[in-house]
Formats: C-alpha cells, structure tokens, sequence
DNA sequence: AATGAATGAGGTTTCATTCAT
DNA sequence: CATGAATGAAACCTCATTCAT
C-alpha cells in the first residue's frame, strides 16, 4: 500500500475528498462503459477501501459526487459569464457548453448513469440535496439569462436551461450509443457528428424560444432551414 | 409448474414471443424503477427461467426487444399519420406523442435503460440490427416530415425528429428523476409538470427549426414569450 | 467443482438439504470455535456458494435449521420413551441427554449460538416458526413427562422441561468456556467434568421438583448430600 | 472535540478505566440487542478511539471487564449477606438475585455474550485471571453457604452456585430469546414470566440439592407440587 | 422444446485495530 | 497521553446464465 500522510486538517480532507473523485474520474475516461468497482478506485487512489469509504458512504454517491462536481463546473463558468456586464452572445454559450460538457469524456456518460442512481439508489436526503443544489444553479443562471435575453419572460430562463440540458443528455444518448453509420444506408454523416449536430439543435431550441435570430457562427448559419 | 404444450410451429414461436415481452412489460408497469430479474419475468409469463432463454439470448436482449415493440408502436402511428393526403399539424404530432410515448408509463424507463444497453451489453451484430431498424423509422417518418413541413430542407425531417426524440427523453430522465412528490414540501409544480414542459419545448423546437409559428393550442400559445 | 447430479425430486432435495446441514455439523466438529463462512459450508458440502443460498435463505437460517435438527432428534427419542407403556426412569432420560446432546460434540455450541441468533438476526417469520415449533415439542414431551410423574401438575412437566434445558445449555457455558482448574487453586477436580456435574445439578432440580428422590444410579446417590 | 486533559496519575486512570465501563454500559441499555462498536463506545466516553484502546487491549477484554464489574457487585453483595452472623434465608437469596442480575438490565446480556468470548477470542493469560477471579469468588461465596445451609457438606456449596448461576443465565437465554410478546397472539403468559420462572426454578434446585423445604414467599410455595 | 437446479464471479460494506501526528 | 485517519481482511449475497434431465 503506497504510504501517504493522513489528512488532519480541513483542507487537507477537502483535498483528499477530490483525489478520490480525481481517480474515480481518470477510471471513468479509461473504460467508460464499466462503472470502475470500489476497489479500483481505491487502488488508483492509492488508498485502501476502507478510506474511500471515510469519505464517500457508497459507491453511488461517490459517482454523484463527481457527477456534481461536474455539473458545478459548468454552471460555475456559465455563471460567471452571465454575471459579466456585457452582453452574450448564443456563440459563447455553446462555447461554454462545448468546453465544459461536450468535450469532458466523462460528463455525459456519468450523468447518464446518475439519472438512474438519484432517487432510487441513494437516500433520500442526499438525493433532496443534489436536487436542491441543482435546482439552485438552474435559479441563477436562469434569472442571469433572463437578464440577457430581455425575450425571456419570467422563469422561462430556467426553463430553457433545463430544455437545453435535456437536449443536450438526451442527443449524446442516442448518438453515443443508439445511431451510428449503418454500412449500405445512405447516410448524412455528419448528422451524427454530436458536437456539431447538438449546437445545431440548441440554437433552434433557443431561436423557437426566444422568438428571434441568435446565431453569428457561419457554420451553424448555412446550414439553416430558410 | 404450470403445464404448457410446446410451441413446435413457427406462429406459436412468434406468439410465445411476444407472450414474454407482455410478462415483461407488465412486470415493468408494476415496479418501474427496479428491472425485473429473469426469473420474475419467467414466473410473470408462465414459463420456466429455460425457456425465456430460449426466445431470447439474454436479458438485454429481451428489453432492448421490448423497447424495439415501443418504438415501432410510435412510428408506426407517426408514419399512418404522416402518410395520409391531409395537412399535419403540430398538434397532431404531439397528441401522437402523448398517446404512444409519455402516457405509456414504461416507454421512457425502459428507453433510459436501453440507452446504456446497446453498444455496451450487447453484441454489436443485435446492436447494429436495432440501429439499422431505428434509421430506418427514422428515414421514413424524417422524409414524411419534409412533404408536410416544406421549410425542411432534405435531410432536416430527420434531424427534426432525432432532437425531438433527445429532448423528449432527456427531459423525462431531468423531470423523473430529479424531483418526487414530497409530502408538505412546496415544489414549483408546473416546472415539473413533464407533459406540459415537454409540450412547450417541443413546441419551441419545433418553430426554431421549421422558422414559423405551429401551435394552436391556447395552452401552449398563451404562455409563449412574445 | 465437483460433478453431482441434480437434485430434481423432493426427495433428492430433502436430501440435499441434509447433505448441507451434515456438512456444516462436519465443519462445526472441526473448529467448534469458528463458525464457517458460507463459502467453506458450500466447499466441504462439495457444491457452489449459490446452490447454498438455494436451499438455505441465509447464513443465520442455515446455522438454526442445524440446531432445529439437533433439538428434533432430541425430542423425538425423548417422546418415544416417553410414548412407552412402561415406567420411565431419570436415569433413562439422563441417559438420553448424555447421548443426544451432552456428547453430540456440536449440540451445545450451536444451541450457544443460536439463543443470539433467534429474535435479532432471523426475520420475525422464521423466528416464530422456529419458537413455535420448540413450544410443541417441549408440549407434548412436558405432556408425556407428567403422565410418568404423577406429581407433576398440569403444565409442570414443560416448566421442568424448560428448566432442565437451561441448566443444561448454561452449565455447558459456565464449564466449558468459563471455569476451568487453574493451578495452584485447589478445585474439586471433578466439579468440572461437565457431564457428571450435570447429572447431579439435574437429578437436584428434578428432585426438588418433583418431591421425592428420583436417582438409582450408584455414581449420583453415593454423592448425595443427607 | 471534548478537550480533557491526560490522566497523569494512577488514580485518573482508574477514573477514565470506570468511565469507560460506564460509556459501555450505557450503550448496552440502550441497545441490549447490537453490541456497540468501538467507535459508539469512545464517543459516549467522550474519548478519542484510541484513548479507549489505551485502557483496554481490544473490544472483547472491554466487554469482559464490564462483565467482571457485574459479577463483582454481585458476589460483593452476595459475601457481605453470608457473612453476617444472622441466619441467610433462601428469600434473601432470591431478592438479592433479582436486584443484581434479574433487574439489572445488562447482566444478563453480557453474560451471554462473554461466554462465546471467554476461553476463543482472549488471550489464555486474560482468559485464565478471569476464571480464577470467578473461581475465587465461587469458592469464598460457596464456603459461606455451607456455613448457613449445613446440609451442604464440603464442596456442595460451591457447586450449587455454579448450578444456580448456570440456571439463571440459561433460562434467562431460553426465556428472552424463544419467545417475543407478539401482538394478537395469546402465549402462555406466565411460563414467560422470567423472574418469576427463575424463583420457582431456583427453588426447586435448591430444595433438590439441600434436601428440605426452603421458601417462605407464599407466591412461590402456593404453586408448590404436592 | 421445456424445465429449473446449479453455478460462481463479482461487488459492497463493516469495523476492530494500528500508528502517524 | 491523546487523537482519529487509515487500514484491509472478512463475509455476505445476487442473479444472469448454463446445462443435465
């Protein structure tokens, strides 16, 4: 066993707390279909099982947990630009959703696998505290965007978050592992190029939302219906 | 043991068939969060754990069987619909929807769970062969899209209904899981109302993709932003 | 894994079953102190950990459906000598103790085990049966005793039963785990030779039970006390 | 955490040894059933768990200790009623019984569980000192009751405390483990009456063993067998 | 074709004890 | 002396699948 000083201190068990997520994170990017067991992740922490579950009661919150972590990341970054005094554009959301979800290797397989764990497998005070916490990022960015997007009346900011987020889970489900390019059917290829084909139905969730023209990036505009 | 007479005719095969996926399905409709084990849907359909196997090569096979009835069910629908001379409206599309996909109580459960199943589980010759029937459907209904909608370029029907389908999928999976009924507790019960949300963000989809106004139902029409 | 054949009819099965509990009274015999893991049970009994669990609910239930087997073969010699016309003697039924319980190497050990076991770790089903099963061995073998001890009074005979059966299990601990000659003290040797010393502590409680002297056995009246 | 300063002195040690037994026995109140952990036991101390295992080598020399303690105030009473000048009645016997083992909630348990404990899991060394305390008391105790039931001759009297104790834990094990008062069911009530089981018993071995009527309590002679 | 007994890998979790701080 | 973070050996049980009958 590979020997490391105990964490006494506060930020020390806050640092260990993200080396487990970190290597249950490096497992997840290395064999994305298996959800690694306890063990593993204890070995690649280099820590004994026991230590892992010092600090994560189970398995399945320690995959919300890091599913969380994620999704803090992300709404963090999106937060902060909508707290930015100049406007936003549809551009840079998609940026920040391409940088923060799409291009994390892991984001989306484990929040795929965290629809199933919440509110089956965990307790329910865990599963009410991730609800609450997500629902309270949903509230700020929502209101942040209302503010951007004067179209947006009251609540529907959250509500084309969560439309958005929706779109976002469920297209990667089915390009990930439900689609793919069938030899002999003609197919458009690049309708299964998931970052591409997602933006593409985003700016037409938002555009049908909003009411108006949002998209300046000429790739996404000449493919546009007219 | 119930006593059963041997299915030795190809129809018989075929009815047994689809007596299994029925033991299934109702085993799903009695407890949608947990899958049943082989040997409940074995009891459920009358027939020793043996012989399911003989119908079907394992368990994912059989749910990715049922989940195959579901869809073909929705697109079967959805081709009659769109097949027919006279003009399709929106609301038809999402009565449809409503009828074959959120009122069956185990259509969206068991999509989630086939969303992990196929390309992981199962051997990629069944994997590709539910693909291969998916573009299909989707091919048919896609291009029957196009004749109603004109505004759809060649190839967006299809593109049309893929997002369609991740949005209806993925917002189930936020709106499932992500909140219950709580005794007492205060919920924005709206927000969570899946049928209606899902309606409204289809609806917005739908007009940011097509470029024009579709709804005629005042419910839906009164809450849009203006 | 050892070849065996399947145990298809009831018959085969009640005889599996057996072969389980003769299994883990072998490894009982072999490390009285340590109570087998499931996996050695399966091992020494020559089948899987599965097949185990298939006869057997859990660990708990295995280790009192040995006891229970212990305790009926007790009981039903003990009811048919009480069953026969003739006189029964105490020396009779002390004679029966010793060969049914005092020497069977594993009786007091697991009846040790299982008085923890019982109410806590069993579901409340299996208790009840369990208790309800000794409640109508120890009825009619209290029923049998009183007919033969006519000073008995109605309900005596299962009260003498009872009393006889702690003093048994509980003189068993204190001997067998809790005193035993320590040099330099100067201890009545054969105080602790437990059979003999059961015998005597017996022969007192029936004696003073029942109101007369009971003992013909050379050994136990030339000790009495005058 | 509770700030405490060390104990530098013998005494101080003494104190927190007690106040470890004390934190014990106050967990084993409130849950006869589940023996606490270690863990449970440091925090009702208010210690860290390293200071518990400062005092006591290992879980199970703790649990003996208590047990000790038990026992210790038991034959402390026990000793200080034989050795007065005044003739000892078998109703003074039976009341102290009842005060120190039958009502004191946590004897009985303990006494149960350190019979699997004693002579497996202790170091012989610890084993060994306990059995010779135990013995030792026995026979100062044992010496006592010759001296106030003369019928007793040498060595009787020792033997018929380890009968006694060996009734009481047994019964005790039988009545509180076999049997659970179960809404709805009538049991026979009174043959579970422990205490009172325990007199009737008690006496009947003690009558047995000394040879002449004993009890004076009209509740006890009144169900006398004639 | 049908049965259902047998399999056994596989994973989670607990907790007494140790030892670095 | 005191702490409490870290350890890691157990042990249980499930259930998809196989295959003898």
């Amino acid at each position: 066993m590979v020997i490391r000083q105990r964490a006494m201190h506060s930020e020390d068990k806050q640092e260990r707390h993200h080396a487990i997520l970190d290597a249950t994170e490096r497992l997840l990017i290395r064999t994305p279909v298996r959800i690694a067991s306890m063990s593993e992740v204890a070995d690649e922490a280099g820590l004994a099982k026991g230590t892992v579950y010092l600090y994560f009661p189970s398995k399945d919150e320690l995959l919300l947990a890091l599913h969380d972590r994620h999704v803090d990341d992300f709404f963090a970054a999106l937060n902060a630009l909508l707290c930015e005094d100049k406007a936003v554009s549809m551009d840079a959301i998609l940026a920040l959703t391409r940088a923060h979800i799409v291009q994390r290797p892991t984001f989306l397989p484990l929040a795929t696998l965290c629809f199933g764990i919440v509110g089956t497998e965990v307790p329910g005070e865990v599963s009410r505290a991730f609800k609450a916490r997500m629902a309270r990022r949903l509230g700020t960015a929502g209101a942040g965007l209302e503010r951007h997007f004067s179209e947006l009346g009251e609540g529907r900011g959250v509500a084309l978050l969560r439309h958005s987020y929706a779109l976002i889970v469920g297209l990667w489900q089915m390009t990930a592992n439900a689609i793919e390019p069938i030899g002999g059917e003609e197919c458009h290829i690049d309708a299964l190029d998931y970052p591409k084909e997602l933006e593409r139905a985003l700016l037409a969730l938002w555009e049908g939302t909003i009411g108006r023209r949002l998209a300046t990036e000429p790739a996404l505009v000449e493919e546009r219906v007219y």
